[in-house]
RNA sequence: GGGGAGAUACCCAAGCGGCCAAAGGGGGCAGACUGUAAAUCUGUUGGCUCAUGCCUUCGGAGGUUCGAAUCCUCCUCUCCCCA
């Protein structure tokens, strides 16, 4: 095999959608030297389980990692449990509240489960930062920062932002990079890969590794996903995002529910839709020929396919059309069987009640009254806007609530 | 260590003894229009079976007052300046 060549190819298939690679000639030799030694590379990924769900945001990263995989080089999938202490102050006008170690192990679970929709265990390390960190102490942080200077920090753009705007920047964030980049060290990573926003901190990892006598890694950012809204990024915490374990109609809507700006955005770094076909969706939308909202379906369709299944693709399309489209009442909407307790005397349910108590402590007594009030409540299909409404349970109703809550409404037996 | 400024609802921000559940903006929600898109317009945005009512909320704890987000005391936290 022409080892060259092959370094070259990869390379090449590497770089594609990333924003930063540091240094292209250094990965370009790490890769000749694991094509002769039959080594693959490390690759690491760092996560603080802060979010207990993964999102297709995090997948931009994610898919990179598969893209390793596949060309036989192994990820390290590392569980930032330590360094989820302090929380990363990246991208943040804040400073994080800390987790509890019970709120870690649990989230750090959840992760597990979730990577390996899209990993391929077998070339797949798991590693916790905890392992290291812990066993650093006291006297290895105080080594550690004294690694860094007051200046060099505050050249983040967060931080510089936080100071120059009079905002705390309390003193336990500035160890945040530097961990993270001990980590590197720990790992003896080749190749580090985050979002944009990871820049900083990943290049503090290369330069730890060189002081401490290792190869520096080289680092890749990839774009940060913008969330439902099409303009802040998508984060749990925001409530804009698409979790991969969602259910597959929650998937589809959301899908549907972004802005035409961001499908071809969407397609290229959270999905596995062929380049030419985004090519073909993008020139169509340009040019008339392909409608928004096809194409934001075939988006949907390929997102719902990558969780879950083709068929449930189908699936969810078909009740889209219905439930959004053609405005029926969704057949698998949720079973609410109403409480005796909430029949009157005379039989009868008050309709604030009746939507409360299917909204299950989401929906208070005076957000119900609200709804009602401003016609988005409808008790099947018709508007119900007297708020007094009183309901006879006989048989099954079907309740509307806003948008997009359905309930099918049942007496208790 | 000294001096100054500040903490208001999901966020920003006004209010500085009663008319304050608290202006305005953002965001959210709902309605119209649609493609559950965007833009736009309208309404709404603490809770309570809705009540010229009650309860909770203006960093925390006390106090003054008929009455406090507003005044006083102490505390906690933040920022700025000086050392």
């Amino acid at each position: 095999m022409d080892v060259e060549r092959e370094a070259r190819r990869q390379v090449a298939v590497l770089k594609a959608r990333t924003v930063d690679l540091l240094v292209e000639e250094e990965l370009y030799r790490k890769l000749c030297r694991s094509l002769r030694t039959a080594t693959p590379l490390r690759v690491k990924l760092g996560l603080d389980p802060t979010a207990p769900d993964l999102h297709i945001g995090h997948t931009v990263v994610i898919h990179k990692l598969r893209e390793f995989q596949a060309l036989g080089h192994h990820v390290i999938f590392l569980i930032g449990d330590f360094t989820g202490m302090i929380g990363d102050p990246s991208g943040r006008s804040e400073t994080r509240k800390p987790l509890t170690a019970e709120q870690i192990q649990q989230n750090a679970e959840t992760y597990k489960r979730q990577i390996f929709k899209i990993l391929d265990p077998e070339r797949t390390i798991i590693e916790y930062n905890s392992r290291w960190g812990k066993a650093l102490g006291s006297e290895g942080i105080i080594t550690l920062a004294a690694r860094y200077t007051v200046a060099r920090m505050l050249e983040r753009d967060d931080f510089q932002k936080r100071y120059a705007e009079g905002r705390p920047i309390s003193l336990h964030e500035f160890l945040y990079p530097l961990l993270q980049g001990y980590d590197s060290v720990a790992l003896r990573a080749d190749v580090e890969l985050g979002g944009t926003d990871q820049k900083f901190n990943l290049l503090v990892g290369r330069e730890l590794m060189r002081e401490s006598g290792l190869e520096p890694q080289v680092i890749m950012t990839l774009p940060i996903l913008e969330g439902l809204d099409g303009v802040q990024k998508m984060s749990k915490s925001l409530g804009n995002y698409i979790g991969i374990d969602e259910d597959p109609q929650t998937i589809f809507g959301k899908a549907m529910s972004i802005p035409d700006g961001l499908i071809v955005r969407y397609m290229e770094l959270a999905t596995a839709i062929p380049r030419e076909e985004i090519e073909a969706v993008r020139t169509g939308m340009a040019d008339g020929t392909v409608h928004p909202r096809d194409a934001k379906v075939r988006l949907a369709m390929g997102l719902v396919a990558q969780y879950h299944s083709a068929e449930a693709a189908e699936e969810a399309a078909r009740w889209f059309a219905q439930t959004f489209s053609a405005r029926q009442f969704p057949e698998d909407a949720g079973v609410v069987r109403v409480d005796e307790a909430l029949i009157k005397d005379d039989g009868q349910v008050w309709i604030i009640q009746l939507i409360t108590h299917c909204g299950k402590g989401t929906i208070s007594s005076s957000e119900a009254s609200r709804l009602v009030r401003q016609g988005g409540v409808k008790l099947d299909g018709a508007v119900v806007s007297d708020r007094e409404y009183r309901l006879r349970l006989d048989r099954e109703h079907q309740l509307q609530v806003g948008k997009r809550r359905f309930y099918r409404v049942l007496p208790s037996k």
